[in-house]
DNA sequence: TCGGCCCAGTTAATCGATTGAATTCGTGTC
DNA sequence: GACACGAATTCAATCGATTAACTGGGCCGA
């Protein structure tokens, strides 16, 4: 069917073990020969079997993509980026959705690792560790958590490597202190925040910060209503919803993800509330439309384009058997206008 | 490293070969074996490696993606459901991102398929007929074309199995016709389209139906102003800047494209013109966030998931050796609030 | 009792590229 | 003239799973 050496090494008069020789650069063949065996090789528009080099090579020059949903534009955009990083080094990238599933996510890793079909894996974590991750670690396979890291409590011996494990995240402390700050001073005392799951490192994480953030500024913490979603559209509007049927609900809602933003923002409109004349809406994440959006979106925005970088570097670096540090890259309150007073304070 | 056949063997006292047909439900083993064989194996975590089974089946159960950019909400989604379909069947896939460059597109082409890293790859073509494709299918790789026909002009005793590829696509005629009745009826006569790229089947298929629709309402064609761009956001911007240039600029606009309304958007809000009181703006593809766009987008949706679908359908039958044939699934106008009586109509 | 047959399993070749060890050949040296 | 040496190339084993062809043994019928 397709070339093989075979088929070079014939034209040219040479063994196979030469072709492969010339073709990989080896100093042990004539420049005559390399010459040659490369003319022919292009002629006849050869490509190696990636197979039958991975099985003798040990490896496969793909790494693997697990994110929770390609869909989430913020997922998509690292994606994007992350693919065209990898493809300029001539790496593959095998894209995977866990759907925030960790059973589905640890079937990925699982084939994706065990069997070996890639170098290594990026993951967003779906929840906290699990059998899959923990595998994976016990393998010692070459892995980075994007965007966020996952506990090591209960887990005995191994977080050694746990701790070893790379991960990319955005850090969005300093920009949910401005976003305290900002809500605070418009004026807002009631503010819901509509979490990640409470089971997740992340959402605890984000929501610590958050209400630290808060009660830094001075706001008592029962002020504060949370309410967790789960990454999804849908969960955003749930979520809203419930803190609307609260007494005394809040005035201002701050989202701990892009997709439930834009889901808070739909149940906040369809309860006929508008932003930021009734309430203000704070998202995390950005794309390049939020600001077409009724009302343009204030964000915590994450740096997509570097999260993908170092992520490739973590990657490189583990696949050259060094041992990377942990990366966190700041994330940036993008103030647009979705954020007022509270309506109070206009009676 | 990871567990092997022979590990198993080993363990269970018995031959590779009897592994193999025993994990495979071969009936040439005795239903005693075969148990022992699948116990020890699934506690050892045996996963085969893919490398070697590749090697010696010749497949890979990997499918290539080319899309020109994931981050494009419609080619993300895309990418989501059919990886999603893929995986349910045991299926990677592979993403790649040609960025609309033919020759990136066609980098991955030669990669993929005559390196046989994937069994068969779903493209979405940046451009027309080009020597990958040509390559591609020569060597009767197995490939479906989404989103976007090509043209098999020029090419000679090619177009037998060019006509042979099946094509996944969604068929916007009368959604257009519809666009085009919505905004004459609403008493539009100069109407601007901001085109894909003339260069491409897909645009200039787009272009003509848009066009037949409005003259087919009794527009004269040189009411028509088409400028073209290039599937980008940014693109999407110029060209309604080039438009409202015009002396006489149009009173409605319609984009080819969901990243280039997007632009759209951006362009007119930022000339001052409020949709859809000054201008009124109709775009291509939809996403959840479309009806919280200032104001709600009215688009020709497509329908990615049974596009998906179809697509993976398509994939499969070629898989099996059949000639799936070429599938049109019928977009629907999403009627919002950016189409609105042209200005003059006010007055 | 012997040949044929089937069942359960094994042997060994194979897929295509890589690479350490072996080989060939020409040249230089004593 | 024998030998060592280095450069260029070839040999052959290897990666792990699959499968056609083969083997051994139990059973049946003649």
């Amino acid at each position: 069917m397709a070339v093989r050496m075979r088929d070079i090494a014939r034209l040219a008069g040479v063994s196979e073990a030469t072709v492969s020789l010339a073709l990989s650069g080896n100093s042990r063949v004539s420049e005559a020969t390399r010459r040659r065996v490369i003319a022919i090789a292009d002629e006849l528009g050869y490509r190696p079997n990636a197979a039958a080099r991975s099985l003798r090579t040990d490896s496969t020059r793909a790494l693997g993509l697990v994110v929770s949903d390609v869909a989430n534009p913020f997922f998509a955009e690292l994606a994007g980026r992350i693919e065209r990083i990898a493809a300029a080094q001539g790496y593959s990238v095998v894209l995977c959705n866990s759907d925030e599933d960790a059973a589905r996510q640890d079937g990925y890793l699982s084939r994706l690792l065990a069997g070996s079909e890639v170098d290594g894996v990026m993951l967003v974590p779906a929840g906290g560790m699990t059998p899959g991750i923990l595998a994976a670690g016990a393998a010692r396979a070459r892995m980075v958590l994007l965007d966020r890291p996952i506990a090591a409590d209960g887990v005995g011996g191994v977080s050694e490597w746990l701790r070893a494990i790379p991960v990319v995240r955005g850090s969005g402390a300093a920009a949910l202190g401005e976003v305290a700050e900002l809500l605070i001073g418009l004026g807002h005392r009631r503010i819901g925040i509509i979490a990640l799951p409470q089971t997740t490192q992340i959402g605890r994480e984000r929501h610590d910060m958050m209400l630290g953030a808060l009660t830094g500024q001075g706001l008592a913490a029962s002020a504060v209503e949370v309410v967790s979603g789960d990454f999804r559209q849908h969960s955003g509007e749930l979520a809203v919803e419930r803190l609307l049927a609260s007494p005394n609900p809040p005035t201002a809602y701050v989202a701990a993800d892009g997709l439930m933003a834009i889901g808070a923002m739909k149940a906040l409109r369809r309860a006929g509330l508008r932003i930021p004349r009734d309430v203000s809406l704070v998202g995390y994440d950005d794309a390049p439309w939020f600001d077409l959006l009724d009302p343009p979106l204030t964000t915590v925005a994450q740096p997509v384009v570097e999260l993908a970088e170092a992520a490739m570097r973590s990657m490189y670096a583990l696949l050259a058997g060094e041992t990377p540090p942990t990366t966190a890259l700041t994330c940036q309150l993008v103030r647009r206008s979705s954020c007022g007073p509270p309506p109070d304070a206009h009676s």
